[in-house]
DNA sequence: TTTCATGCAAATGATTTGCAGTGTT
DNA sequence: AACACTGCAAATCATTTGCATGAAA
């Protein structure tokens, strides 16, 4: 999970300013304990005055940087899970929104030979496993 | 990929009413090649008098009967590609959506091992592996 | 006939955009 | 000084809901 010093330097490479507010959001999100959603980010930052508009236009920049994943689970859309940005998948907590990363990833390889057969050319994918961290597993469930 | 009968067969199944609207909707999505928005149903069927609130309706009955899958791939939120409703994968092309179907899933099988360690419960997953099909290859990647 | 489903329109919720002012470089 | 970034408010887009009417069982 990376520091928010190692992101304000991955905008600043981008060629992105680092100014306040961008620093504050940046902040605010490593503080979370796993996923958020760009809501939970206004909810905690309008009241200092940082505007709904630029939190959504900053967690698209760091997503389209792949600082950010965008997450698919649970009703609504867009949850965010920080992330370093090399190839990894999650397990994620339904219910204290716990993102655990799983380091392994043999996806791509199980499903080349079937798409090859087709002649399926594979591009990437996308993969969320959900369930529950320890500390929320129902009670009869950890003995 | 199920017939619209054995679609309409399922919502009875569930005690739900075969209605004309939901006819109309069940016969058009089996029309559709691949995946397709509930934006696309609306569009195709407002001019014969469905409201967009019946395909809503009936295409969230239908994902959860799991006789549609809702995918994740694209800006907007949710596409959706019909499916038998056994447990299963789609390789979905990002040219013509054409949704081809991958028969295993050995992601429980690997996941979790990893999630015993950290004492976490799993209880589903979500993948889509996206690329692109025979016909919309890039030219110079095909003999 | 009873109950469920429909269409409409309004409500909701999330995200994006236009724009003039502001802060960063 | 130049220009990217900001907050605000309005605009947009997708989806849901309330309700009186209409259709299925």
């Amino acid at each position: 999970m990376p520091e928010s010093e190692e992101l304000l330097a991955a905008l600043r490479g981008a060629g992105l300013r680092s100014t306040t507010s961008r620093r504050a959001i940046v902040e605010q999100i490593t503080r979370y304990a796993g996923s958020f959603t760009a809501q939970d980010v206004c909810r905690d930052l309008e009241p200092r005055g940082i505007g709904r508009a630029t939190v959504f236009r900053t967690l698209n920049v760091l997503a389209d940087l792949d600082l950010l994943n965008r997450l698919h689970i649970g009703g609504g859309c867009h949850s965010y899970s920080l992330c370093d940005p090399y190839h990894h998948h999650h397990l994620v907590c339904t219910g204290c929104g716990q993102v655990i990363p799983l380091e392994v990833c043999l996806i791509d390889q199980q499903v080349r030979p079937v798409a090859d057969e087709v002649g399926f050319l594979v591009e990437g994918h996308h993969m969320e496993v959900f369930g529950r961290c320890a500390s929320c597993r129902p009670s009869e469930e950890h003995g």
